[in-house]
Parts: C-alpha cells; sequence; structure tokens
DNA sequence: TATGTATCGGGAATAATTCCTAAATACGTG
DNA sequence: CACGTATTTAGGAATTATTCCCGATACATA
C-alpha cells in the first residue's frame, strides 16, 4: 500500500483527486492539507511514502515546502503537480529536489503512473511536456528569469501578485531590508523597471496566472 | 440517476471529478469534454440533466459556452465551477443564466448537494462566497474606476502597461511632480497599494489587454 | 457671479529604494 | 578535506521616490 499525503488548497480539487488516487487499489490518502504550514506537520506526523504536491498553493511557494520537507527528509518522495505548465517552474522544482513532475494536462494514468514511479524513487517528469518543448524557452526572457535563485522566483511571483514588501517579508520570514535588496536584484536580472512590468512578464511565463477576463 | 456532462480542461482534474461525483451512486458522468467545442457537441448529443462547467478554460471563455448552451436549452442546469472565486466573475456568470455557482474552495459535498439542487431546478450559489463579498468586487471596482477623471484614466492606463513615471511625464507633457501625485490619487481611488495591483485590476476592466506571447 | 471640479505643480517632510559591505551557510570539485 | 563559488540574509549611509499640504489657473454650470 502506498501512503499518500495529498496538499492542494482547493477542497473540491483535493477531494476529486483523492477518489482518482485511490481508485487504485494499492494507494492510500493517509492525510491531506490545504497550505503549506499543515502540510508539514502532516508529513512530520504521518510519513507518507509519497507526497503530492500541487504548487498553485496562495501565500509562501509550494517549493519552500518542497526544501522544508526534503530538509526533514532528503529520500522524501515528492510529486509536483501543477496547474501552471511552464518550464521555470518545472525547472527550479526539479533543482530544488523534486523527484517527479506532471502539469495537471497530462493523463489520469499517468498521474498514478508517476506516483509508483516516484515510490519506487525513480525520477519521473511527464514526457509530453519535456518532450514538447516551449516555443518561449529559446526566448531571452525565459533565460533570465531562469537566472532568478529559488527565493528570488518566490518573490518575483508574489510581487506580481500584487503583495506588498511588508507583508512579502511577512510572509517569506525576512527583513524587509532583504525584500526591497531582493526586488531590486530581481527587477535587475530581469531587466524590467517598474512593478507592473514584472507582472505582465510573470504572466508571460506563466509564474502568475493571467488575470481572468471574462 | 442524475447525469452529468463533465467540462474541464484538466485531465487529471476531471477524472478527479468523475471519481468524486460517481461516489455518490445517483449521479453518473455521462460525458466529458475538455473545451468549449466538444463540450457543445456533447450536450446536443447526450442531454445531460446537469453540466458542471469549469469556467477556467483557455480559449473561448466558458460564459460563451454557457450561454450558447442555454441557447439551445433555456431550460439547461449549468453548474459553474471555477477556481476564481472572484465576485466579478461569479456576477456575470449569474447573470448570464447560470442557475449555480460555487468555487473549488467550496466541501465536496457542497459540490454534490449542488448538483441535486441544480438538478431539482433550484437556483444555488454558493453561500460562503457570497456571504464574503470579494474586495475586488467588480461593481465597487467600477465605480471607482469610474470616479476617476480623463487625466487620471490616462495615466493609470500607462502605469499598467508598464510606463514609467518619467516616461509617462514626457509623453504627457507633464512634470514629474504632477505625476507622482496624481499616481497617489489613482492609487488611493481604486484602493489599490501596488503599482502590480493596479495592472490586474486594468486587467479586469479592460483597461489594458493581458499580454502573452503569441 | 459664485461654486465646484479638473488640471497643474511647488516646498518640505517622509518613506522607499539603492549601493556597498559582510557574515553564515551550502555545494560542488580538485 | 579544503577551496572557490553561489546563495541567503541584513545593516549603514546615501539617494530617490512619494506623500502631504497648498496655491494657482481654467472652465463649466447653477
Amino acid at each position: 500500500m502506498i501512503r499518500v499525503l495529498l496538499v492542494d488548497d482547493h477542497p473540491v480539487v483535493r477531494a476529486g483527486y483523492k477518489r482518482l488516487l485511490e481508485s487504485d487499489s494499492n494507494i492510500e490518502v493517509a492525510a491531506e492539507a490545504s497550505d503549506a504550514e499543515s502540510a508539514y506537520m502532516a508529513f512530520v506526523v504521518y510519513h507518507p511514502d509519497v507526497t503530492v504536491l500541487d504548487l498553485s498553493m496562495p501565500g509562501v511557494s509550494g517549493l519552500s515546502l518542497l526544501q522544508k520537507l526534503l530538509m526533514r527528509d532528503p529520500n522524501a518522495k515528492v510529486l509536483i503537480c501543477t496547474m501552471y505548465d511552464s518550464h521555470t517552474i518545472r525547472q527550479k522544482a526539479l533543482q530544488a529536489g523534486a523527484k517527479s513532475f506532471v502539469s495537471k494536462n497530462v493523463a489520469p494514468e499517468k498521474l498514478l503512473f508517476s506516483i509508483y514511479a516516484a515510490y519506487v524513487g525513480e525520477e519521473f517528469v511527464d514526457a509530453d511536456t519535456l518532450s514538447s518543448p516551449n516555443p518561449r524557452d529559446a526566448d531571452e526572457e525565459f533565460v533570465r528569469i531562469d537566472s532568478l535563485t529559488l527565493r528570488e522566483l518566490e518573490l518575483f511571483r508574489m510581487l506580481a501578485l500584487g503583495k506588498t514588501i511588508s507583508y512579502c517579508a511577512k510572509v517569506m520570514n525576512l527583513n524587509e531590508k532583504t525584500v526591497y535588496n531582493r526586488q531590486t536584484k530581481i527587477r535587475e536580472k530581469l531587466k524590467v523597471d517598474t512593478l507592473a512590468g514584472l507582472v505582465h512578464l510573470a504572466q508571460r511565463h506563466n509564474i502568475i496566472e493571467p488575470n481572468f477576463i471574462v
């Protein structure tokens, strides 16, 4: 039996996942969490075989959680699952130590398969997304985004979402000074001179969802 | 047996929904679709009792599909389900003729309940989301934007596009000081505390278009 | 004419941001 | 292991951006 910890901030989606995963008789959802904090606690308490982590969580980026989990247990099997099929995010996730990565555009069977793969310790990165490299990949902008460090990427995302410096500092457990300095560096690296430009860049590269217009 | 048509562009999420819905023995997923076109065809062919429609589809807006479905069958029971818990979207969906509306932040049981409600023809709008009106409320936002003067609106647009203060001053033939002061007033009127927030607001109200890589 | 509102910017105070520096930690490599 | 390199974190001082309060003009309209 593969015991899974399920982390996703949408109850409905999480419930759906759970049913989907448990349609496989070898998989059991041992615990669920809707945010990074409770996810970490659940991880410590339940020692799941595999953690399925949805990256599109609000607040602190899921990537920090990923690192925390790996710090706690370097052999943790974490399967990253995300709406945003961005090469940037994928790179960062793998770089941060994720063993597996699938987007929500993948076939459901592949999700199950990748949980098995993660369980036995194999790395699995969804072939679809890898084999059809995004045309944006060659883009200069992409290279710039790629040059961001993990923490810079996190801050980039939050700033693009419209969070204030003080909010970012609070959420990321940083001194405001650090956030200011890092923000400057981000804009430097991305060659963007306003916060608004940062938003557009983030949207172009699926770092944040484009604003929904109905 | 309630026959459901399931429309969501993420296979994994869709599969999860399906398992969730079918965990209720009175509900059967008669058909699935991942885009507006095939959803419409499936609707015509299968005559579902209830259509569960995820609004976060790419391409043609889900609301257009909703209208098409209602044109085809004015009594169609359509349950709108969305990631984006925005009052704007909710308003527009109901206004377009949706009978029911839930966000993915709702409890899974409520999703099932709302399908029953839709089936028997009752209107159901998730109370949680209604009772806590979003600060980004569409109408309020609209009123605020409406309160901008002509020059303020011009500047608002330029700032949202990512132009710098000095550029705006040059183009608008103004002293930078004036631009600063005006910018402050705009953010005050719009109740937004970062430039990034200004971008999102501008996009929501079609002041500027979200820019994608083509 | 009085009144209100839009437009424009100055002066002084304040807050935000940069620039430079540095320590602690991690990480791969010879 | 030791070493070079990169990351993450901030502080002090300098600089810039932004606010707050204010006065001036223009222009419509009650």
